[in-house]
Formats: C-alpha cells, sequence, structure tokens
DNA sequence: ATTAAATTAGAACGACCGTTCAAATGTAAG
DNA sequence: CTTACATTTGAACGGTCGTTCTAATTTAAT
C-alpha cells in the first residue's frame, strides 16, 4: 500500500482516455457509465465529479478527437509544397488519424431525440472542420492554376464523401497500411478530373 | 365499434412498416419494442406472437430491405444497354432505394458484443450483395471491351465505398433529387479512369 | 491537532427495457 | 351451444442504466 497523494487531472485523463476506446468499440448507447467506471479503476460517482453527465463527457471527447486530427493536420502541410501533394498528404492523414468508430457513435447521439440540442449542434460542427480543410486545399489548387476553375464545392463534397467512405473499411481490417494504395487510388482518380494538364 | 375479424397477417405487416421507420429514425438500440408497439397500434406482447424477438425482427427487416433492393435493380437493368449506362443506373439506384438508415442501424445491432453470431452473419452476408452487383458491372464492361482491363475488384471497393459515402448525405436533405447531381459526376469522374477510350 | 476543502467510493433511486406468461377475447367448426 | 384454436392484451419480472446523494478518505493549511 505505498501512499500516493490525490491526483485528479490524472483520474481525469485515465476516465477519457477509457471512455474514448470503449465509445469507439462499442458505440455510445452500448457503453455504460459503468463500463468506462470499469476499465478506468475509479468508481462511478466518480466520473461524475470529473463530468456532468455521460453526453457532455462523450462530445467533449469528440471534439478533442477532431481538434488533434486538425492540429495534427496543420503541422504537416506545410511540408507538402503543391495542392497535389497536399491531397496525397491528406489521403494518408485520414486514414490513420480520422477516429472513424468515435465519430459514428457521435451519430448515434446526434439522431438520439433525447440528446440535448447543444450537444447536437457541437457535433455537428465537428463535422464541418475536416470539410474545410479539403475545400482549402482544392482552393489553393486552382489559385495556382494546379487545378481547372471549377465548382470547388461540389469537389469537396465529392472528395469528402468518398474518403468518409473508404474510412468504414477500417473497420474490417486491423492493419490500415493495407488501405494506402486504395486511399492513394482515389486521390489519383479525382485529381485527374480537375487537373489542368495531365501529367 | 365495427365487428372485424382477426387479420393476423395485417397486423404482421403494421409491425414491420413501423418497426423498419422507428429503427431507420433511431437506430437499433434506440427503438424499444414499446415504441414499435405504440406506433403500430398493437399491444407489446403481440409482437412476440408474431416474432421471436427484437433481434431477429430487425435482421428479418435489412434482409427483406436489401433484398427488395436487389430485386428491383434486377428488375431494370436490362434496360440499360452498355455497362457505363448501367453505372448511372445503379447510382440513381442506390440514391433512391439503398436504406442507408437502416443499414447502419444494422452496424449498431452488428457491433453489440451482445447481439447473437448467427445474427451479425446474417447482417454481414448482406453487405455482400450490393458489392457483387457492382462487381458484376465492372466485369461485363472489361468484357465488352468498354473498360480497360484492370483491377476490377480494386474498382469494386472504391466506387462501392464513394456511393456508399455519397449516401451519407441522403441524412442531410429531404428532396433526394438534390443529390442526383452529385451522384452522376461520381459515376463520371470514375467511368473516365477507366474507360478505354475518352469520349 | 484541528479544520476545511478536495477527492473518491458505493449504495440507492427511479426509469426503462426485452421478455414471459396467464388470462381474455374473437373466430370457426361441430 | 360447445368446443377448440387463433389472436391479442396487459400485467409482471429481472435486469440494466444514468444519475444522485451521503459518507468516508485524503490532502493542505492553520
Amino acid at each position: 500500500m505505498n501512499k500516493r497523494r490525490y491526483d485528479s487531472d490524472k483520474a481525469r485523463q485515465v476516465i477519457m482516455e477509457n471512455a474514448f476506446l470503449l465509445f469507439s468499440e462499442k458505440g455510445y448507447t452500448q457503453t455504460s457509465v459503468e463500463d468506462i467506471s470499469k476499465a478506468s479503476g475509479y468508481s462511478k460517482g466518480h466520473i461524475y465529479y470529473h463530468f456532468e453527465n455521460k453526453e457532455k463527457l462523450f462530445v467533449l471527447l469528440a471534439q478533442k478527437s477532431m481538434r488533434e486530427w486538425f492540429a495534427k493536420w496543420l503541422e504537416k502541410e506545410p511540408s507538402f509544397s503543391t495542392a497535389t501533394e497536399k491531397w496525397y498528404g491528406m489521403a494518408m492523414h485520414v486514414l490513420y488519424n480520422y477516429q472513424t468508430p468515435l465519430l459514428k457513435a457521435g451519430q448515434e447521439l446526434a439522431s438520439d431525440p433525447k440528446s440535448s440540442p447543444e450537444s447536437v449542434k457541437k457535433l455537428f460542427e465537428l463535422a464541418v472542420i475536416p470539410m474545410d480543410s479539403y475545400r482549402s486545399i482544392f482552393q489553393e489548387g486552382v489559385e495556382h492554376g494546379e487545378f481547372k476553375e471549377g465548382n470547388v464545392e461540389e469537389w469537396t463534397a465529392l472528395l469528402g464523401t468518398w474518403l468518409g467512405g473508404l474510412c468504414q473499411l477500417t473497420n474490417t481490417t486491423q492493419d490500415l497500411s493495407t488501405l494506402e494504395p486504395l486511399f492513394k487510388q482515389a486521390i489519383t482518380i479525382f485529381l485527374a478530373s480537375i487537373k489542368k494538364r495531365g501529367d
């Protein structure tokens, strides 16, 4: 029995980590507060010392996840010089960093009438983040004469949904690297349709 | 109070229709047997007269939905003469007939450890149906010299996930026809990359 | 040593859920 | 009318869940 001081921040962090894993694995509804309690080694009541309720805990995790995804992208973006390079980089960033299972759990929460409107609103705001990132790459490509003039909004919807669809495959495989060719091929095919000159 | 004979088949049908709508709207877990009971106007216990349990009722609906989707496609497929035409036809068929919300509820059930393995297996078998349909169009296109020789399996995965991703947009809009251009554009872009001659 | 505040545990609650079951009711046939 | 069967109901059960509350424990300051 080693005496340890309270470390409330640590407890908070442990709870968040385990909640993240459980929500990703089992979805929102099927993850109970007791599941989170047992996995993180703190009592059920203690979860409520750190978080107002299950719903707000989830929204916090979804926000954190998406913000980290975006911050990571902003970090590596400057390492690509052309819009084309950025798209291949983005495809890999999505494949390896986008938290598809957690955000699917978010759809579950959002479609539940019992969920508070504020939470639903916050989750919808998150969905905009990747789309904004996609759009700005297209815009840069057009401005630099790399891509044709065209309907950037439509391109964003098209390639955004494609990457979203491809992400569903991450459920099937453990080794994400096997999906790399598929993600890259999607970029190649799409960019070929909007490039100014066929290189 | 008009005297009516029992009509058990009608009851069964009404229950199935309302269960379909509720599962599609609220997902699997968030739809309770009582919800279905109230919506269909029959007592909770009566649901169990017609169906073994909630899970089997859902699997039945998912199978029915996918089989109807496939049967409808087989009906209209002969009206298209080339593989290219078939793809545009398929895109519209998916947009208007694929039951995305219900099948998303199926993923919910499948990822729940409490679900019976037989049910999960049946749901996974359903996911194969559209992929098989996609693959056979590609094969036809190759055999008729319409598409290049190439990795048909990869094409199937790529365009399959693209359509799957686009289907997520059906949640956003009530009027599906606004999505037609997007679906068609996806087909145009993809086929351009595998066509033998640029028409 | 005392006190006040922060942290943690665990019991308890009310609500809901899937399922079962016995009883009631309607139908058709003898 | 009686009987047998099909259909439908509604109460009840055991279980789980999100949340609340009280008390215990630890920490830090006096």
